[in-house]
DNA sequence: CGGTAATCGAGACGGTACGTCTAGTCTTAAA
DNA sequence: TTTAAGACTAGACGTACCGTCTCGATTACCG
């Protein structure tokens, strides 16, 4: 009847996975993304690589398991209206870019995921499934309200906001700020739901 | 006085620039940006490493190359409206991430540029700087019409028409095709004249 | 006054060390020394790699132990003659050559036996040490007998003897068999009596 | 016409061959043939791991090749007596075995032989034929002289001789020296023709 | 009978070498 | 000076093994 029993053998250190991540951060900080090395890793955290390799199947593995940690789901409270909703949206993207870890790490992890199937796939299921939800319930209540009249496609909004923030980032190559969430909030509720007459962007 | 002078030697072999080129789009289709290798460059192109390298500052340069030759300017025509010419942008966006090659190579290419300031400097002059223009073009034609009443920032509209596709393309990993050419335009447009009341997007 | 007193704890299982035992036997057998890992005997033998290493301190030691087990020391009775001695030991040398497990560890064995210094001085303690007193016995009969009239270097003689039977395996890479007793048997008499006149060996 | 064409590509440079050997040299003598990693060798000699690897297939190819190198015949001349023949292969048998490079390397090596029946072959073929060429030889001289009468197997006094060196050092763990040389020689010859009566070997 | 202590199988731990692979540079002879 | 071919240094990869340590469970003796 005791299901979760205790498996064999000695058990997983946890202060190895601790200082596995903690090294994962510090070095991704230190030498970014492409100039990680497991060996490093080994090496900062006071650990063998077969610990390393053990826990996680490649480098791609490693690198999003440092960064996914702990990272729950923010409920994005209901703001009475479908700006504020998205500001509070496009705040959680920007911020979570603006992490300097995260922001080193992604398009090389993004770039590896093409490589590594499983964890593409775990990244669909996590991050963006979840963001998509939020993206989901922004719009319903939305529409509860009364300020969208058709439905519009939660996917769509969420390329638009979470690319937006990833272009701004990587491609063109600026700093993400406070004054971008507001901009992109602006530009997509009024794409939503047409906003005042000529309200401006820039 | 002779100012375009002959050098000495040897000149360069231009079959040996097509070949070049050609099997770097080859692999890049067969194997992925990931699993491409100069040595294998060089024995599908039937060339010498140096006849690369002589060529090409780098492995990233190696592959910018092969895939930027003779994209020219595309010069937007001015199709009377906003819808239309955003239409018309987001189609060449669109378009260009629909190269299956391209689209291999993108999210490998953008992580490395991190580690090659040069080519990243120059992928900014070159690309972002041109559709940066386009946006800008589009966005003054709309002013005049009065489409637009006050300016708008054609860094963030460019963010969004781009990033959109990017995102997704890469982060949620659909094929885009012409009915999102027509969602981005609409959603876009909308945000940036208010639109009409209520105008669906999704 | 009960100097064999039982030790504290949990007594060792002597089918541990059976199992230990007869696992190395088995591994060495099928992959060799060189590819006997710790890891694989405690498999086979259904054991844990801390029950080995209570037992022996590393890996050598676990073989040398495997190979070592009851192995007494035959005390080669005395035959009459010292031809009929030295065939006598020759034999008992060339048998334990033969045992396949032995043959395939020595090699190994001897090469390892250079890092661990303890474990060489033990070999020579038991092995080298009783057969040198055998060599000495046989050549202290052989002079009261008369068949020697001077002294001879036990060690040299078993250099011989033993040297021989390990080139003739090992370097040589042949089979010893009977008859390859019976010659050294005949070589080493000869050069030490000097032999009949012209005698042949090979 | 011309055979030995000049192959295609960069040549091999002569230089990191004499590297590597040196540096394989100064390191079995230095940290003896288990402690020898490739990497240090690598390191040592100033040379990337590739060079080396693209000469030696294995760890035992790269140590063999060391020892190996220019190691000629030794013609052997006739000394006019089975005794003086016999103490000068006994001389080149102890000599080459003094030399601390080597003897630190062939317990390990002729363990490593085990897996690599190519190197062992060689072995084979190189060393252990040219020896026994020379035993042959002096056999054949003695038949013709008139000291022996009868035939002897060549394969068993070189397994004599090798043997009794190898087992003196690496079993019996003695420094070999130049009263070695003459008590095998001594022994063997006695062993051969029957020698005086009675004489002494210890 | 309950406590103490060494044992058991299982397997995680740090460390380290292996042999492979790649990037980017250099060196040939021939063109 | 270019070409094809391929050797060069440097260094990361993922695997494997050693000898140690840790876990819960077991098995004896001691009091």
């Amino acid at each position: 009847m005791e299901s979760p029993k205790q498996p064999l053998g000695r058990p997983r250190d946890s202060r190895v996975d601790d200082a596995i991540r903690g090294a994962v951060r510090e070095l991704i900080a230190e030498v970014g993304y492409a100039g990680l090395t497991v060996d490093a890793v080994a090496a900062r955290a006071g650990v063998g690589k077969a610990a390393i390799y053990r826990r996680h199947a490649s480098r791609v593995e490693l690198v999003f398991a440092g960064l996914v940690h702990d990272r729950e789901p923010h409920p994005l409270p209901d703001t009475g209206s479908l700006h504020g909703d998205l500001t509070g949206l496009a705040n959680v993207i920007v911020k979570s870019f603006s992490d300097p870890v995260v922001a080193a790490a992604i398009p090389g992890l993004l770039a590896d995921l093409k490589q590594h199937p499983d964890t593409a796939e775990r990244f669909q299921r996590t991050f963006i499934a979840m963001e998509r939800g939020q993206v989901s319930g922004i719009l319903q209540r939305a529409l509860v309200r009364g300020e969208l009249t058709v439905e519009a496609d939660p996917v769509l909004v969420h390329a638009t906001m979470l690319g937006t923030v990833f272009a701004w980032t990587f491609l063109l190559d600026r700093q993400p700020g406070p004054e971008l969430v507001e901009r992109i909030a602006a530009l997509t509720a009024a794409g939503l739901t047409g906003g005042g007459p000529g309200r401006p962007v820039g």
